[in-house]
RNA sequence: CGGGGCGUAGCGCAGCUUGGUAGCGCACUUGCUUUGGGAGCAAGGGGUCGGGGGUUCGAAUCCCUCCGCCCCGACCA
């Protein structure tokens, strides 16, 4: 183990590759790549598909399961689509020590069979929406990977769904986007800047792409969750048509969205201090860690006055008592705050005496005594108040990074760190000088800003758009 | 794919220049003492030195070769 964490300032990577294993999340596999995710960040994982599984159903959709595999000539169906993913495709061959006849792609992701598979089972109008989630593992060779934020394997959701009209399918795509920011930034307590995606950064195969943005510690940009529009596209490509009431054969339209582990990785670099992780109450695995301290004589004692406490508390939140025998409370103290817990209660025989005990917040380090009655609302009140005071910080470490410019140069002098606004003409060419000069690429363009018409921030000819552009993960 | 670095105990490293019984710290096991911010003492266990080949009486050390990992670039939902 490490004995300490590289501070942020001094070494961004090596801090976040820290934290994450003192945390105990994750472990790196035998295969390039590719991360085992221990119990301590898969608990993390399944509080974000509670999440997002309640706003799924509550808005009509059902999970399913597709293959993993799936056959050469579907994944060629869609020409964009193809060119996308192709340099990214891991195939299989061999099944049963024979040759395949024809070889089979580890999903990069599911439109292709999803979409071969609706083709059979949609006839009518009266069939749709057909309104599917699937909870899955994807793989894409990456030459670049990182625990969490990119590896060649990820687990995530892909949600599948099928429109009579054009309209009621862009509705599916927003409506999922805003319920993707209400996950990440009521439960993940991220900001986030809901925009669209330019043409050179949209999904392979999209008509339009919705993305979230979060900024990460570093100053750099996150993709955090996308909402793809795709149009007729692939209801084209793989024949998936209904009979629509007028008698008319008709093509459906299609979206689909994702949000992947990488919003695990989004969590530490936004919240995580030199100390380790802070987590977020609503999806942390403890919530409230009890350390008892007693010499051998009063250990009893302590700990009949501690069980009322953890019982207590037990009802209603995620409590664990920290009575190993073998550790000091100085090493448990730094060993709960590396994995990010937000609330420690500390109570030997001075808190006892007092019929309180002392509480310690991750978020801002404070320590205080509080008394032992009534405990329950103020572990309540203070999981709340945790909260919101890191998304409130967060919110000021994206504000404060933000700065609006009328020429790209300007972001030099910030190091290129930070959020960066400003007017663009549209063209691709400008997207790609940006780049070039500067690392820095188009993010999205916000849907609630207008462009201010001091023309494009790379060419300075007449804007159309507004953008928000950065150096991204 | 280009440039650089590194593979020695679970983890972090020394040893290699100049070949001669494989070491240190942490972790682990046992016992005793400890416990309000990373406890102490004592006794233990743990290694095909990344793989293969060569030189040599003898290779962690010298030579050849292969493999893997990390960092920087390029590429990238």
């Amino acid at each position: 183990m490490l004995k300490e964490i590289t501070p942020k300032s001094q070494d961004y990577s090596q801090w976040y590759v820290d934290v994450i294993k003192k945390a105990d999340m994750v472990d790196y596999a035998p295969i390039k790549g590719f991360m085992v995710i221990k119990p301590y960040g898969y608990r993390i994982w399944e509080f974000i598909q509670d999440a997002m599984n309640r706003e799924f159903r509550a808005t009509g959709h059902e999970n399913a399961y597709f293959p993993l595999l799936i056959p050469e000539n579907l994944l060629l169906r869609e020409a964009e689509h193809v060119e996308g993913f192709s340099p990214e495709v891991a195939w299989v061959t061999i099944g049963g020590g024979e040759p395949l006849a024809e070889r089979l792609a580890v999903r990069p992701t599911s439109e292709t069979i999803i979409g071969s598979m609706y083709s059979k089972w949609i006839q009518s109008y009266r069939d749709l929406p057909v309104l599917m989630n699937q909870w899955s593992n994807v793989v894409r060779w990456e030459k670049a990977t990182r625990p969490f934020l990119r590896t060649t394997e990820f687990l995530w959701q892909e949600g599948h769904t099928v429109h009579r009209t054009a309209e009621e399918a862009e509705q599916e795509t927003m409506q999922q986007l805003e319920i993707y920011r209400k996950v990440i930034e009521d439960e993940l307590a991220i900001p986030v800047v809901p925009g669209r995606k330019s043409a050179g950064e949209r999904f392979a195969g999209a008509v339009e792409t919705y993305t979230l943005e979060a900024l990460m510690g570093d100053g750099r940009a996150l993709q955090i969750a996308t909402s793809h529009f795709l149009g007729q596209n692939f209801a084209k490509a793989f024949d998936i048509q209904y009979l629509d009431e007028d008698g008319v054969r008709k093509y459906g339209w299609t979206t689909s969205w994702g949000a992947s582990t990488r919003m695990i990785g989004g969590l530490i670099m936004v919240h995580g201090d030199d100390k380790g992780l802070r987590m977020p109450p609503r999806v942390a695995p403890i919530q409230v860690v009890i350390v008892p301290i007693a010499k051998n004589k009063d250990a009893e004692a302590v700990s009949a006055y501690v069980k009322n406490i953890a019982d207590e508390l037990g009802r209603e939140f995620r409590v664990r008592v920290d009575d190993r025998p073998e550790f000091t409370p100085g090493y448990k103290y730094n060993d709960w705050e590396m994995r990010g817990v937000p609330i420690r209660l500390e109570v030997g025989l001075r808190d006892m005496a007092n019929q309180s005990v002392m509480l310690a917040r991750r978020d801002t380090g404070e320590k205080t005594p509080v008394p032992a009655a009534g405990i329950a609302e103020t572990v309540r009140q203070r999981l709340d108040d945790i909260q919101h005071t890191l998304f409130q910080q967060a919110l000021e470490h994206q504000k404060s990074h933000t700065v609006v410019v009328e020429n790209y140069r300007q972001a030099e002098e910030y190091g290129y760190r930070g959020f960066f606004e400003g007017d663009w003409c549209g063209r691709g060419g400008c997207a790609d000088q940006l780049k070039e000069a500067t690392g820095m690429t188009i993010r999205c363009l916000p849907l609630d800003r207008q462009p201010l018409g001091t023309g494009c921030v790379v060419c300075g000819q007449p804007s159309t758009e507004r953008m928000l552009f950065a150096r991204a993960y």
